[in-house]
DNA sequence: GATGAATGAGGGTTCATTCAT
DNA sequence: TATGAATGAACCCTCATTCAT
């Protein structure tokens, strides 16, 4: 499917509103999350969603339109909840330390319990974006992360405690890159390194690390990111 | 394809006298590469890598067999590509920082170099390391790699510039993890954030935080981290 | 569908009371007529005719049966409005090459305005008449035809205008011939003669000669056929 | 299928051209042929044909690309076999009369020959000539026969045989109008004038009446018309 | 050994029709 | 009775793979 057939996809839906039974349309969207998750957008099969969510395969196109729109709609529900998992609202309450490393946590346990978005956003990477382009809604639901990390990077720096010059889009990025990355390629590393990186005994370690990594990087005093100490 | 079946894939290649066109085998590498990269596995087309590569498609057969063992021997020459990059024998002869900075360099210009491998290791993971999991030669390239790093690491512990206590595997996850993401998931990040990752500022500002990023974290002193003193 | 199973459909209708909304059922038949006519039977939806008439899918299985049924009904009432435009009473009480000449100019006019006719007739053609063959009304409707032109034919002879050794039968597939084919056969005919015969102009023109060549072909006396001298 | 897509379609045939083995190729037109003007374009069945012709069902896809292609194809094949039946170039030897005569018995045989054309012309129209308009071939098959006509037609009048102020397109639409509705329309007319048209003797009597019309239509003298004085 | 042709098992999607409220 | 939801059989088309020169 060529990317620019993406934005007239029907969303038809059945019927015209009354969506009665959205039991169907949550077993759907469970199911091809699993699917999608699994096997990728190529790899996935509307047969095996349909099995999976119990429902016949037409209905699937009824509530949804096509795999593509379906894929979206997939897509769009593990955004938001990854979102829900990264409340900010509440990390802008706190001192900027403790509120970085809350943001951190709160994104690293975030992917942690839904390994789904990785894998989703992974498969979206390969077909270059071409559905998210179309979602209105979740550009919206992101563009406020820089913004609520700058307010706490420039209280830190107001008070001393963050070293200047510090981008907010480059922060995230590696907040991301790092709280994500071990899930995503977990397999090839796994191999690579000889080591199953998934052990509940990593996965603690490497919640430290990640966390101390990110504060020694934005706290001039280094000791400050010390996990141990913030509870100070 | 089940994932055990792939064990027995017949490899025969073409005959005995590994004749005159290895031309071909290398035709048919590159031009799969590209299409795997760029579609993943299952978005990848044996016809378009015949067509890319202008060999016949019986041939693809003759040389590798099948598509999964296709993109075994695509994903070995890429790591391969990868691992040359990286050159840890150099570095090893290097001052402790300033070796950990090659690396990290190092690595994040292999990556940039040779996109496609970071492709391919993704679609390789949604396969849980399917293809990867039986190739001997593969593993062996990469557990050198946590001993390089600890043989600087130890280094730097000795003369009292890193701090004790971190784990080489998660150094190196954390290197990879930073090198990389911002590649691999372009496409997402610079929808969500509305920003474009990829451009030439973008990466050379990338490049710089993921170097001072690490050696901030093992360093005992920041300070020594800050690029513009590595040349001292 | 097989045409053997076309005879025992079910006609139910809605119940015992033909109750208020005979509405639904017209506007059925009116979407119906306009969807088979454009698509033909196999072409057409019956959700489209449902969305057309702006009645519940189900009514139109309440009320017809099945498509099968439902495309009869429809070409029944496109026979009766046809039959209705070509008014023989009327004609037999005129001079007969007047008759003639009003009959052939109605059937012409009929066709015009009613071309959906003409549509659905090419699609029960393609279906080999399997659903008119189930039709005991519409037979009845057009053995009345030949005997009518009969009736003019003979007075005619009586009165020494037409030919003897005309087939009543042959003069009317003749008529509905040029009458109908440059409408059906509209879109091949335009592009292979790269003329489109649908202007005002051109249909003024075969009107003219539809008439003529009919009164040419059964009057001794072909100049009684001119179009300018009827009305003498 | 929107029209506007047929125009796209990729012709790709098997391999490049070396068309070594068109048995397939003919045999699948063959099929498609039977398959189409006995069930439209939307009835017909790519399984039947694939069936029909013991192919396999890709096959039909590496030679013809798709169904609208196939189609398209077919009735190019089909325009063809009839415009060698007319063979005009005979015709433009004789005495106008008689070669108006031939033109259309060679006109009406060839519809009796090749009634699939007329099957195929009526699907054709159906889609509103979205096939046809990508043919360039086709059209130049056709546009010579007005001028072939008009040849018949001006010695004719030279020679005072032929009526002043005929109009070749409504002649030739007359002609192909008489010469093949009764055979596309066949199961309609049959029906309801309960009576079958395509009998033997039927047919005769219609190739006769035909070609009176048609020259009682455009002689000066009506006599000169009948078929029995066209041999003298 | 290299080429064009063939194969058959699905893949996504659509459709007429029926359920269930 | 009329509405939204469900059903399952096909339909067109594609793909990895193998034949047969």
């Amino acid at each position: 499917m060529k990317s620019s057939e993406i934005i007239e996809q029907k969303k038809r839906g059945p019927g015209k509103g009354k969506l009665k039974s959205d039991r169907s349309r949550a077993a759907i969207l469970a199911a091809a999350t699993k699917e999608f998750s699994q096997k990728g957008f190529d790899g996935a099969r509307v047969d095996q969603i349909a099995l999976r969510s119990k429902v016949n395969k037409n209905s699937i196109y009824m509530y949804f339109g096509n795999k593509d729109a379906l894929f979206l709609a997939v897509l769009e529900s593990a955004y938001l909840k990854l979102r829900e998992a990264q409340d900010d609202l509440h990390v802008l309450t706190l001192d900027p330390i403790v509120g970085i490393h809350e943001f951190v946590r709160s994104t690293f346990r975030g992917f942690l319990a839904a390994p789904e978005l990785i894998s989703l956003a992974v498969s979206e990477n390969v077909h270059r974006g071409s559905h998210l382009k179309t979602s209105p809604n979740i550009k919206q639901l992101y563009n406020r992360i820089p913004a609520t990390l700058d307010q706490l990077y420039k209280r830190g720096l107001q008070i001393g405690e963050f070293r200047p010059g510090i981008d907010m889009i480059e922060l995230y990025v590696s907040i991301v890159s790092i709280c994500s990355y071990h899930i995503s390629n977990q397999h090839t590393l796994s191999i690579l390194l000889q080591t199953n990186l998934m052990t509940e005994k990593r996965l603690d370690l490497r919640e430290q690390n990640v966390a101390t990594m990110i504060l020694r990087h934005i706290c001039v005093d280094p000791e400050r990111a010390s996990v141990s100490n913030l509870n100070n």
